[in-house]
DNA sequence: AGTAAGTCGAACAGGGGTGTTCAAGTTGTT
DNA sequence: AACAACTTGAACACCCCTGTTCGACTTACT
């Protein structure tokens, strides 16, 4: 039985596979949101009693993966500056990360099958805090449309982000269009009507 | 065992369990993707004995139902007129059939995990057309932007309306505030940026 | 070099889904 | 009324997934 987890520090090839896993389970569920356990060990290049030894379940699994996609994320929007004109921020903030929070978004969409419900909300809130405030600033300021409330903007650009990562996966859309395609359509759709 | 098939008609109750069949299996397949026959048998009042009589396997029945919805939709465009301005048109379609166009695009979903690969692209070709038709025309008069390409926001309008949906399903949006939303939405991002 | 930590495959039990068979009962049709 | 069509639950075999145990093996750490 691995994880003694008292005491003493974990050995470094446990480390390192647990990572594999983490990586492993991101990528497989956000291809197929009910990947199995078998699948994502394989994937992890990693015995399944082994991934049992690090994970007591798949819903343990589930959750670890979507932690660590989430920070990621968070990691990514640290790092950048959404302060200025609220067009451009969110330009920057789709060209820069829009594969990764469509990657997060699919894991979300996993966890919600696999997790209780609400627990996907709790863990799901702050990331996407930015995104909401971003867009509420943009409507504050006039720059964006406010004949439509913000949860619905920021839920089409969830959903616009999700189907372009499904489009690029399923080859109808070249990966290196998508950030254009994405900002043009998000833009024009938050400017409304204008004259 | 039913289905004589040959000869004489079937009987009248074996005809409506058929068509409540279909009918439990579009809704219970927009609801879950992967949702079991016996689910699906025991949303339409019947056994799952009586299901695997009309149909052979799973496989058949998600078939059917897709072929089900997608006739469904067909006949409600059939009754649309698209010729006018591809922006009221646009808006007369979203506004009659976003949900049963988001009804038959989740059944879509459930199909192509369930079925082989082309099989639903098969089935979904004619269906989609009209849209597709629409939104060419719109862009060749001028009405919609052609920065675009037409893939791509056909792929937008699917995917803000199964979007849509799902925020209905979930609570998240009012099902009276949709088409509105929806076409808002969709218009301002089909316009681009003009003056 | 020795020891604890870790990995691995095989094999188990349990659960759920898919199809199938069967025997008994019900119901449409003539 | 009588027959055929139809429905039904129980039970079965099969497969895949989840978790767990076991014993043997390899590897990191000191």
């Amino acid at each position: 039985m691995p994880r003694p987890a008292a005491g003493s520090a974990r050995r470094a090839d446990a480390r390192q596979n647990v990572d594999k896993i983490l990586a492993a389970a991101v990528t497989c569920l956000s291809r197929n949101a009910d990947a199995s356990v078998s699948e994502i060990a394989q994937a992890a290049g990693v015995g399944r009693v082994t991934l049992y030894g690090h994970f007591p379940s798949r819903e343990a699994l589930v959750e670890a993966a979507l932690i660590r996609v989430l920070s990621e994320g968070e990691k990514v929007l640290e790092g950048l500056d959404l302060t200025g004109d609220p067009r451009a921020a969110l330009t920057v903030l789709i060209t820069s990360s829009w594969l990764l929070i469509a990657q997060a978004s699919a894991v979300l969409e996993a966890a919600q099958a696999a997790l209780p419900p609400g627990r996907v909300q709790e863990l799901h809130a702050k990331p996407a805090q930015r995104v909401d405030d971003l867009i509420r600033r943009g409507q504050a300021v006039g720059a964006f449309r406010t004949d439509l409330p913000a949860d619905w903007l920021v839920s089409v650009l969830h959903h616009v982000l999700h189907g372009a990562a499904l489009d690029v996966a399923a080859g109808r859309l070249d990966r290196a269009d998508a950030p254009h395609f994405i900002s043009a359509t998000i833009l024009a759709a938050y400017l409304g009507s204008r004259t």
